[in-house]
RNA sequence: GGGAGCAUAGCUCAGUUGGUUUAGAGCAUCUGCCUUACAAGCAGAGGGUCGGGGGUUCGACUCCCUCUGCUCCCACCA
């Protein structure tokens, strides 16, 4: 077998991942194991894999691997959301830019051209994802708008409209105005902008007096229908049941007096505009006040007022600024920071407007998921989340499920001829129903029109690891029997609200138990700058590139190197370097092992089988920390305790120890020994990086057609003795103390050195042939302290190791005083504690123990560092 | 305005109910090595008064108060 000197992630990741599908492996059907399932956070059906996915999708992975490695039957659901806004804002511009204007189009031609959209750009995510290792089982990838999402979706809109749960009312809501739609609390950002408060005066009916009023939107007074006091406010008291004009507007309007009003703010008058403030609408639901909506849907002025029309809001604010300043109406204009709502998808300012929507009512189907996070039955990861996650659910307000677009699940209600509407899955029941309502049999379905609006996106993606299973249509079916409740759902913090919250409530609404059983949430990848990785700053690289340049298994490890949860990670070229850099020590690590002649007959060196049982507790001992660290979701510490148990331990210590020299044959014991060493690691390392391991594993054995790692069983942790581990971390030490003597020295590799230990020192015996291999000696003597010889100090035991040529006593001397004093101050902390009577009373037997031996070992340290430094003074 | 969280080596982070050798890791840095798997490497070294101040305790990175700085969530006083 011929093996390239280097690792080529390129040649053999295709390679593999199709091994992978075309047997098989990715697919789950339900059977007697018991199931792991993930259902994947769809990504937006259009959209391209970005970093944060590329994040996610590694951590789904890892822990589906590692499920499936288990012996679960790991299920990993794929698929895409339809992602209504997003997705139909993109067929808005590329309509745009072909001449072409949604409103010439019809629905129908509309949601053509959407279509076509959605199957030219839609699912390269989903392939961009099996670049990455993605074990998802690809046969059951769903897309939210699929025949059969699309009627789950509508049954549970037809259910909650029966259960009283799903209404229609006039709203103030969050208009985007260039998306021409409404927007969810959650879809809209605030952000902090400098603008203006501009004070306005009204002039008083039947007197020369003038309100003065503060306003950041002075062309909101096309809308006036009142003026607003405090009751209490002395200054205004005088004008209760009077009316004022507003501005340039000319219209007359009421006094009011409302408790309301902020005495403090600007004049302590407010200006009520009932169509376009959501307080103000409160005020005027209030005191009935007449509501003049003065915009059009894209936010220009329309005809209500005759004034001003067709005029932009923002050009309006200027114009009409001029304009009542021109009219000596305008008090002042003063700067002022305020907070401003922006559309989250198109960055449009929000605009307050009144519409009819359709609501959820969330006060009681939230109840049950609330208590399921607040009592540990869903386990959020970390959990800080749940502070979070409960102060939203107890201020829950209903969720507005009606979005004014055409892609998405069109709202299944029909309205009749005469007014009143109905609520049906379907047209034919809708006809039925409308029968009935209206007593008139003759109508027809032609009769009835639809709802034009759409249901919010996360309407559809709440059902999502229910609906994947088809458990909304059929719910007693086997499949969402099987799988139902998943396992884990990894996802962003930033849609707990949107989404897991929601999904939660589903579950218990639809399925009467929780959706997931932990919930992993992922940080915000961000650059060295600490900015969001983002399309729109062009700050966040292509992780296609990065495959291309370091393989996928280096960016996955880099990933996950920088993760630990609810922490936003600072993307940095230099992990994925360093998982490059790993992948080359896996590479040459097995190349050395494959270099070797084997002689089966030969005896095992001394050195090897030392080696070999060492190694074999060091695995075990560190298997179980890494199934604790996992247990925990640690997983960023769980590949670190990999890694190094690859690289320090196995590669830097162990191969080492049983490397045969160079030309000679290893024995056949210890290269079976490592053969199965090297076969454990690549399976704990394979959920992290499953590219190189699986090529390794091909190579370290005889494989045959069918055979894979992924779908090996994960070593299980086995008894490690503590006692051979720690006997194994003195050999190191002393090793360690030798190599700087060599290396302060000046002293090569090549120049064989020798150990005296009087009177047998602390190394366990049977390991003299391994520090004599490690350390480049060719003795261990027992020999009484030799003169002229350097030496070093290992959990209180003296070493020496004699050289020839003069050595420098005043530099020995001034080194060993180091220690000494180091040695003396340790003793010192310890003996202030030993010698403070309360310490001693009040401690724990245990603690005080620990000190007497600290205090043993620090006497025991300074007398040898004395002894040391009268010997070289002599 | 309300709430939550964070602040430990140059960087990214561990540090589990206060006591496990006067704080650990990875990366980066510095020094020496092309030693026959690997210079994308090997061997060694340096680096922190645990954000400031106060308190509780025999004992505080760990608990409490306070200040400073940062982050996130919620609210949205015009």
């Amino acid at each position: 077998m011929d093996i390239p000197s280097k690792y080529e992630p390129s040649l053999c990741e295709d390679k593999w991942y199709r091994y992978w599908s075309d047997n098989g492996f990715f697919k789950s059907v339900p059977d007697s194991r018991k199931p792991y399932t993930v259902v994947i956070p769809p990504p937006n059906v259009t959209g391209v894999l970005h970093m944060g996915h590329m994040l996610n999708n590694t951590i789904q992975d890892v822990l589906v691997r590692r499920a499936r490695m288990k012996g679960f039957n790991a299920c990993w659901v794929p698929g895409t959301d339809h992602a209504s806004i997003a997705t139909e804002a993109k067929v808005v511009a590329k309509l745009k830019a072909e001449g072409i204007d949604k409103a010439s189009l019809t629905r129908d031609e509309f949601m053509k051209h959407a279509w076509e959209w959605k199957e030219k750009h839609g699912g390269i995510i989903l392939e961009q994802l099996k670049k990455m290792g993605a074990s998802c089982d690809w046969s059951r990838t769903k897309f939210t708008m699929d025949p059969d999402m699309n009627r789950s979706v509508i049954k549970v809109f037809v259910d909650l409209y029966n259960k009283g749960k799903i209404y229609r009312g006039v709203r103030m809501v969050n208009w985007d105005p260039v998306a021409l739609t409404a927007l969810s609390d959650e879809e809209v950002i605030y952000k902090e902008v400098h603008s203006k408060l501009y004070y306005l005066r009204y002039k008083v009916e039947g007197s020369d007096e003038y309100v003065i009023v503060a306003t950041t939107r002075p062309e909101t007074i096309l809308g006036d229908t009142a003026l607003c006091v405090h009751p209490d406010d002395e200054r205004y008291k005088h004008l209760h049941g009077k009316r004022v004009t507003v501005p340039v507007v000319g219209r007359s309007i009421p006094v009011i007096a409302d408790s309301y009003v902020d005495m403090e703010f600007g004049t302590g008058a407010l200006k009520v505009t009932p169509a376009h403030d959501v307080n103000d609408y409160m005020l005027g639901e209030k005191y009935n006040l007449e509501v003049i909506d003065i915009f059009n849907d894209n936010g220009t002025i329309n005809d209500k007022v005759g004034l001003y029309v067709g005029m932009d809001r923002f050009e309006l604010r200027d114009k009409i600024a001029e304009d009542i300043a021109a009219a000596s109406l305008m008090e002042k204009i003063e700067d002022y920071d305020n907070k401003v709502g922006l559309s989250e998808r198109t960055s449009a300012v929000i605009e307050p407007k009144l519409s009819m929507q359709w609501f959820l009512s969330m006060g009681d189907i939230s109840k049950p998921a609330l208590k399921a996070v607040m009592d540990d039955v869903i386990e959020l990861v970390p959990a800080k989340f749940k502070n979070t996650y409960r102060h939203w659910m107890e201020n829950v307000k209903d969720w507005c499920v009606s979005r004014q677009l055409w892609w998405g699940q069109r709202i299944p209600a029909y309205y009749l001829p005469e007014g009143g509407f109905v609520v049906a899955e379907t047209a034919e029941e809708a006809l039925e129903l409308a029968k009935k309502k209206s007593g008139n049999d003759k109508l027809t379905v032609a009769d009835l029109r639809q709802d034009p609006d759409v249901l919010d996106t996360w309407f559809s993606s709440w059902l999502w690891p229910i609906s994947v299973f088809g458990g909304i249509l059929d719910p007693d079916n086997e499949e969402v029997k099987y799988y139902y409740p998943t396992s884990d759902l990894v996802t962003a913090p930033d849609i707990l609200f949107f989404w897991v919250a929601r999904m939660i409530i589903a579950g218990y609404e639809y399925r009467g138990t929780f959706p997931f059983k932990n919930v992993y949430l992922t940080g915000t990848v961000r650059d060295k700058q600490r900015r969001k990785m983002s399309k729109s700053l062009g700050n966040s690289p292509d992780p296609l590139d990065l495959i291309a340049q370091y393989g996928a298994d280096a960016l996955r490890m880099g990933m996950l190197l920088c993760s630990a949860a609810g922490n936003d990670l600072i993307f940095d070229e230099a992990l994925i370097e360093q998982g490059r850099n790993f992948c080359g020590k896996m590479w040459n690590a097995f190349r050395l092992v494959k270099g070797w002649s084997v002689d089966e007959g030969a005896s095992q060196p001394e050195s090897a089988a030392c080696a070999v049982e060492w190694f074999t507790s060091k695995l075990n001992a560190t298997l179980s920390q890494v199934e604790a660290a996992l247990a925990e979701y640690r997983i960023s510490e769980a590949l670190m305790m990999v890694y190094k148990l690859f690289w320090d331990e196995f590669s830097g210590w162990y191969l080492e120890m049983v490397k045969p020299a160079y030309g000679e044959p290893v024995d056949g014991a210890t290269l079976k020994a490592t053969i199965g060493f090297f076969d454990k690691l690549l399976k704990v390392l394979h959920p992290f990086m499953p590219f190189i391991t699986e090529e390794l594993w091909h190579y370290i054995a005889e494989r045959k057609e069918g055979e894979s790692i992924m779908i090996e069983r994960m070593p299980e942790a086995e008894a490690a003795d503590e006692k051979i581990i720690s006997d194994m971390e003195l050999v190191k030490e002393i090793v360690s103390a030798v190599r700087n003597i060599r290396k302060e020295k000046g002293l090569p590799l090549r120049e064989k050195l020798s150990l005296v230990a009087p009177g047998g020192g602390a190394v366990p015996e049977r390991y003299d042939s391994v520090v004599i291999k490690m350390a480049g000696l060719d003795k261990i003597t027992a020999d009484v302290k030799p003169e002229g010889a350097l030496s070093f100090i290992v959990k209180g035991c003296e070493y020496f190791v004699p050289v020839t040529g003069a050595i420098d006593t005043e530099a020995e001397i001034a080194k060993l005083t180091a220690d000494l004093e180091y040695a003396r101050g340790f003793l010192a902390s310890v003996m202030k504690k030993l010698s403070n009577e309360r310490f001693v009373a009040s401690a724990p037997e245990k603690v005080v123990a620990l000190e007497h031996a600290k205090r043993a070992d620090a006497l025991k340290k300074i007398e040898a560092l004395e002894q040391q430094i009268a010997n070289l003074k002599r």
